[in-house]
DNA sequence: ATGTCC
């Protein structure tokens, strides 16, 4: 691979010098082998918009993506920094939950096919497809503007799950009048989907504890059963990206005139531009926070109906989002918008906005695999908060394109191979299964060994599929 | 990711 001018600053973190119009320096947390040269030219495009703080960074899972690369993180100065449609991606609050199946493993392992089979009944999945449930109008504005705590006000779970989700599942600067009529038409019949594409709901173990002590306070031991759902903000979401990408693109052509890459369209945080994104961006991430919980709540009933017994929700991270948050930069404290694009929050053990079970821990971090391999927990860090504005990985990232995977894959062996593992599967369309084939993406147990390592997030237990359920 | 192009 040539990349010109990356300098190794110790194992795994690469530095690429400011040049030319980068107001900072481009760094990535990765092996050398790994790193994607697109993606690199995209995060030294992210260094050069108005109000970067520090460092732009990408995670080791770092692949090319809609202006700023997946696997990216990016800190903008409160005052004179900027707000970006394409360093959030198209699928606000895409994020995992992970939950815990209370009673004993043999008794949902000897159920597998029956309980699969009943998620895929219970829960609508591929794209376009839509929930039975209707919500008024009404209740609508009020779901995105509450997240998972009004969708457990109308009967879809516990108050108990709330401090178990990021943000207690609701993100209060929103603003549904600066949602378009658009995006409320695609998104009110879908709360309670799953979706398509890297989507995904599966069944799991825990088959290894490096943890033992955290673990225990997270709420898992080695051999219980998880459920992992990873989905987003469906068309609401998606619509809400492309209304203010054209918005910014129509009102905004004098600030965004210089731009390296189209893709980067962008606005001042404090413009109205800025803050009508900004709040009709957190009525997505609210909804995605309310989608995890309906559809926790439906795999609660399978469980119920099916064993008769409970689930459990451990914890419910967003990868998808940007943030106001204070991060202490070269010894002084500042507010920052956050932009997490296929990356996750890693709060460290005492943070102010952890709920108490997490202060002695740090927060749960959830590190999904692709279809067949393994997800891991982990906890967030001190030195993820002083290196990485409290961030870590998300995911395996992409190896290979869709077009690329669709070429260089087949269906039938992809399904010999999870058979081969005894992975159960339910899939909505052949095409999703070779695009999420696990040789689609790059192998997460390097990711999590790398974040590991690196101290920005440690690990506390491995989880392996057993059956899982795709669009 | 996505009513896989307005």
């Amino acid at each position: 691979m040539a990349l010109s001018n990356i300098e190794k600053e110790s194992k795994y973190i690469y530095r690429i010098r400011k040049t030319g119009s980068m107001k900072v320096d481009a760094v990535v947390l990765s092996d050398y082998e790994t790193i994607d040269e697109d993606a690199v030219e995209q995060i030294k495009n992210v260094a050069t918009l108005p109000g970067i703080v520090h460092y732009a960074l990408a995670m080791p899972d770092i692949h090319w993506g809609y202006g700023f690369p997946i696997g990216g993180v990016a800190a903008f100065d409160i005052e004179d920094g900027v707000i970006s449609p394409g360093g959030v991606g198209f699928d606000i609050n895409c994020g995992v939950r992970m939950l815990v199946v209370e009673g004993h493993s043999n008794l949902v392992k000897d159920n597998l096919e029956v309980i699969i089979q009943r998620l895929y009944e219970a829960i609508p999945v591929g794209v376009g497809e839509r929930s039975e449930k209707k919500f008024s109008r009404k209740e609508f504005k009020e779901i995105v503007e509450k997240g998972a705590k009004k969708v457990i006000e109308l009967g879809y779970g516990y108050q108990d799950d709330l401090e178990r989700i990021e943000d207690f599942g609701c993100i209060r600067e929103c603003d549904f009048s600066n949602v378009s009529e658009e995006a409320f038409e695609r998104g009110k019949d879908e709360l309670g989907t799953l979706g398509a594409g890297n989507h995904f709901l599966e069944v799991q173990e825990v088959a290894e504890v490096y943890d033992e002590e955290v673990a225990k306070i997270l709420g898992v031991e080695k051999g219980m059963i998880t459920v992992l759902i990873h989905t987003g903000s469906r068309g609401f979401g998606h619509q809400i990206a492309t209304d203010y990408i054209k918005l910014m693109r129509d009102n905004l052509k004098e600030h965004n005139k210089n731009l390296p890459d189209k893709q980067l369209i962008n606005a001042p945080f404090k413009s109205d531009w800025g803050q009508k994104y900004y709040s009709a961006m957190n009525c997505a991430a609210n909804y995605a926070f309310a989608n995890r919980q309906i559809i926790t709540h439906l795999i609660r009933k399978v469980f119920k109906t099916v064993l008769g017994v409970n689930v459990r929700v451990i914890y419910d991270i967003a990868h998808n989002i940007a943030k106001v948050e204070e991060h202490v930069v070269d010894g002084k404290k500042r507010k920052l918008v956050v932009h997490r694009k296929g990356a996750t929050r890693a709060f460290g053990p005492g943070n102010d906005v952890l709920p108490e079970i997490f202060k002695r821990t740090g927060q749960p971090v959830i590190i999904p695999g692709s279809m067949g391999t393994a997800s891991y927990l982990l906890v967030g860090t001190k030195k993820a908060e002083e290196m990485t504005f409290g961030s870590t990985a998300h995911g395996a990232g992409r190896a290979l394109g869709r077009r690329e995977a669709t070429r260089e894959l087949s269906t039938e062996r992809v399904l010999n191979e999870l058979k081969s593992k005894g992975i159960k599967i339910m899939a909505k369309s052949k095409k999703g299964i070779v695009e999420e084939a696990p040789e689609a993406y790059k192998d997460v147990d390097k990711v999590v060994q790398i974040v590991d390592e690196l101290g920005i997030s440690l690990k506390v237990a491995k989880c392996i599929p057993l059956g899982v359920m795709k669009g």
